[in-house]
DNA sequence: CAGCTCATGTGAACGGCTTTTACATGAGGC
DNA sequence: GCCTCATGTAAAAGCCGTTCACATGAGCTG
């Protein structure tokens, strides 16, 4: 029961002990209600209860807080796709699928730090920290592309790794910003946003000569063959 | 020589003449140059020669404004898709490519209209008319991917023509938003961001059993032929 | 042309936000 | 026990969005 300053919420003195990281939860929780645009540096304060001024001490003004947010996001993000990644167990394609719906599922699941990431509109040459914590997470995507890179079926062009990296990307970031998060922007969708991201990034690899079957060893070009299940192909029964 | 209210700059009375137009260009100009978050409503009026609160006569709010640039951006943007499809000709694939050009011709041009229109963080369902825009110009990739969907390859499974609408746009919404606008969020490329796309999309079309080498005859399977010039594939020399 | 009317613009004012400055507090090192 | 300095406060300046009462004059009506 050590309740010195726990939650920085009552009955703490002149000092708030923790107000850094209260200001950056306070600010997550105001982006992810009303859009980095809407986010206010005097609500975040007022809602870890110290003066307007107070956050002076801990940021240089309101953009270096959402640049801090955009950091610590990539960070996450980095996490969450290595971890989905899984160094491309138990084969190469089904990691780089899991990717793709981590992205997605971090899209949805922090809209706050996917927008302060990529909606703060940030100049991003002018924070070099958060720029290299943004390589640091697409390094994975890359590094997972490259895995691909090197299967490649033999007889075909190897396409650049970097390249497929990029489509990738645009990809999984086109479908969420377009369709990904749970309330803005919603447009009526014949599937979910993980089922045409997954559906998009097969035709994708497969019009790269990969075997999509998530089968090691079948056959590459017969395209509409049913592995085991009823899988007509990347998307649903034509229906 | 009838310069009574040319462009309402000097000169002018107590009315402006044309201030709802005034607005939306100062409008424009301020948002290319700040986004659409840095753009204020005051500027605007200063910009227009008028006092701040001359503006809600003509917009009920700042949002307003915007919303209107948007589906005033959604308007010219269905316009130079149309163009650019140019009803398939002259022959199916080429014209797709051609719309995705253009998707990015107007990202990179009209940075100001393509950020009110994706970027300002607007509820989309508050807006039946601007919703309506958004659709009219969406309606443009999905009767292209429509045209596309009839010409599947006999033997495969037709793919849905929704489908196919909504992962081009998202492909080129992800490309455009990440690595489009002129200065804006600049990474190092490899290549264009016009040439990433096109090779994203020939591939994609690829993955779908289409002939991609621009000849309308051209047999649809192997994947690695080089029609006539140097053509290794929708990426370039591998090097 | 006189007069009226109403769309359009003005000025002033309110509240809120960002940021700066001088000052207050008290936690931790000596 | 005292001092120092990081951390918080209060007050103020300047900007913005928005509203309201009021001013202006363009265009219709007769």
């Amino acid at each position: 029961m050590s309740w010195r300053k726990d939650q920085g919420r009552s009955e703490r003195g002149y000092h708030h002990g923790n107000l850094k990281e209260a200001l950056l939860q306070a600010a997550l929780d105001l982006i992810s209600k009303k859009g980095p645009a809407g986010f206010t540096f005097a609500d975040a304060a007022r809602m870890a209860g110290v003066s307007p001024a107070a956050p002076y001490r801990h940021f240089r003004d309101r953009d270096e807080l959402i640049a801090s947010i955009a950091q610590r996001g990539f960070e996450q993000f980095e996490s969450a796709l290595t971890q989905a990644w899984d160094d491309g167990r138990p084969d190469t394609v089904t990691a780089f699928e899991r990717v793709g719906r981590a992205y997605l599922a971090f899209a949805r699941e922090e809209p706050a730090f996917y927008s302060a990431m990529f909606e703060s509109g940030l100049p991003p040459d002018a924070n070099p920290a958060l720029m290299a914590a943004g390589e640091r997470a697409f390094a994975i995507i890359r590094a997972a592309a490259e895995r691909l890179a090197a299967l490649a079926p033999p007889g075909m062009p190897r396409p650049p790794a970097m390249m497929m990296a990029l489509h990738i990307w645009s990809m999984s970031h086109g479908v969420a910003s377009l369709f990904g998060r749970g309330d803005a922007a919603r447009r009526k969708l014949p599937m979910s946003p993980e089922d045409l991201l997954e559906a998009e990034v097969l035709i994708y690899l497969r019009g790269l000569g990969f075997p999509t079957d998530r089968k090691p060893g079948a056959t590459p070009p017969p395209l509409n063959e049913t592995p085991a299940g009823d899988k007509p192909g990347p998307w649903g029964k034509p229906k």
